[in-house]
RNA sequence: GGCGAGGUAGCGAAGCGGUCAAACGCAGCAGACUGUAAAUCUGUCGCCCUAGCGGCUUCGAAGGUUCGAGUCCUUCCCUCGCCA
């Protein structure tokens, strides 16, 4: 099977030019993915990028992680429907190299047969003068053209209009494609269907300029079936950085997945076999509520972003968590299947007397965000102290409520957790 | 520059001087039901607390009229549309 085949059956082709399948059959291709350096870490958002360019060198190709430290400072309108935020160029600084981090856990650098790249397309945006760039690059596109690209064309249809700078976004990433070409021979570029346009823009160039054939693929977006944007919860985005979501609640994500996105999910996300995935579907279907299609998803995501020991503890503190009465656990057990989850540290002399309130404490820790909230919360209850709902809001703990006499697990619905040691 | 429309809670959107902390929808949060799912239903949804027909700060900004203003007047700022 080619690498084609195997994105088509991973539902990955949205669309891709003529004789892509054929090159990929033939040659060993140099392809390209752009990042956005909108944050220091990349997001689930950001997977289906990141699993191309891994499946890609998996098959033997080429891939080019390219960071847009250059674009960035411009912002691409494709997808948006306002005008962007623009970062200073320290911030952007940062993030790249944030990202250069996490890209090293998806590709292989050091392969001695297809190593990955990284670059940067400041090294050649960054450099340029107004009247060269518009001589050299501005000159092969009739404004016509650019109007009409669709992530242009609706931007002027909407109220706010597009700036003048998100709008030369387009020839910028048709630059980038003919600069990577040039130097590396790099014939690809990959991306979401946003990307078909400036994707376009870049083959487009390549062929005036150079006279060779360049390719595009694009992947459909990525959505969620009940249509909220992929990636984002309660709790909001699910970053690929430990620190900024935990391993733990990196497993609950994907623990959580819907049915009827589970399997598009581990076609898109993972390394498994079509025997593997077509198994699973088949026990989703007849056993939905064993979930293991959930289980397969989140352990082999969480093994990819975080590595095997997390996934064994998320494995863990999900089977505490949702199972056994963790009052009559051991506090030290506890701690250590739990230390991914947020946790704050109380002063035991705040518990002496009668003990601290249910509200004072959840609003405390900030499992709310006012006091008020807090009360709230816990008069619908929805707060669990130890796995016991406490719909009081005029009780209070005290040590002797604590696991062994140091610990609360405090928990805000069914599935947010926060630790509160005695100190 | 001229003319017109408009700026209300995270978003959208009501609001004809008093009972407006502000209808309604969405999003959010919690509960029921479940499979840590979906759908559905319920509650909640400015901030504070000693939780009460309690206190405080809001309706672009600043002034003003009035016993009383989101609602009226003045000036200013901003957005959008049409024209130049």
């Amino acid at each position: 099977m080619n690498l084609f085949d195997e994105f088509k059956w991973r539902g990955m082709v949205y669309d891709a030019t003529e004789g892509l399948a054929d090159l990929f059959a033939n040659e060993r291709v140099t392809a390209y993915i752009g990042f956005d350096p909108t944050a220091s870490s990349l997001h689930v958002g950001s997977l289906m990028t990141l699993m191309a360019l891994a499946r890609l060198q998996r098959f033997g190709h080429f891939p080019i992680a390219v960071v847009g430290g250059g674009t960035g400072t411009i912002g691409d309108p494709s997808g948006k429907s306002q005008e962007r935020t623009l970062l200073s160029l320290d911030e952007i600084e940062e993030n790249v190299a944030g990202i250069r981090e996490q890209l090293s856990r998806f590709l292989d650098f050091d392969s001695p047969v297809n190593p990955a790249r990284i670059a940067n397309n400041a090294d050649w945006l960054a450099g340029i003068d107004l009247l060269g760039f518009l001589r050299d690059t501005g000159k092969f596109f009739t404004v016509n053209y650019m109007l009409q690209k669709e992530s242009v064309h609706r931007r002027l249809e909407s109220e706010d209009g597009i700036s003048y700078t998100e709008f030369s976004y387009l020839l910028l990433q048709a630059r980038d494609f003919l600069e990577l070409f040039d130097r590396y021979g790099c014939t690809l570029q990959m991306g979401g269907s946003d990307q078909w346009g400036n994707i376009t823009a870049g083959i487009d160039l390549v062929r005036k300029l150079r006279g060779k054939k360049a390719h595009g693929l694009v992947w459909p977006l990525m959505t969620a079936a009940s249509g909220a944007k992929f990636g984002k919860t309660e709790a909001g985005t699910i970053w690929l950085d430990a620190a900024r979501t935990p391993a733990f609640k990196f497993y609950q994500f994907w623990l959580n997945t819907e049915d009827r996105d589970v399997i598009p999910y581990l076609k898109s996300f993972t390394f498994l076999e079509r025997a593997s995935i077509d198994a699973l579907e088949s026990v989703t279907t007849s056993a939905p509520a064993e979930r293991e299609a959930q289980r397969v998803l989140a352990r082999e995501l969480t093994a990819l972003v975080h590595g095997r020991d997390r996934v064994a503890r998320a494995e863990h503190a999900s089977a505490l968590l949702f199972g056994e009465d963790i009052a009559t656990l051991d506090a030290d057990d506890v701690l250590a299947v739990f230390d991914d989850v947020p946790s704050t540290e109380l002063p035991a002399e705040e518990l002496a007397g009668d003990g601290i309130g249910v509200v004072d404490l959840v609003a405390r820790v900030r499992l709310a965000a006012s006091k008020s909230e807090a009360r709230r919360l816990v008069e619908s209850g929805g707060v669990y102290v130890n796995n016991r709902r406490m719909p009081d809001p005029r009780a209070r703990l005290t040590r002797d409520h604590a696991i062994s006499g140091r610990l609360f697990v405090l928990r805000k619905g069914q599935k947010q957790n926060h630790l509160v040691r005695l100190i």
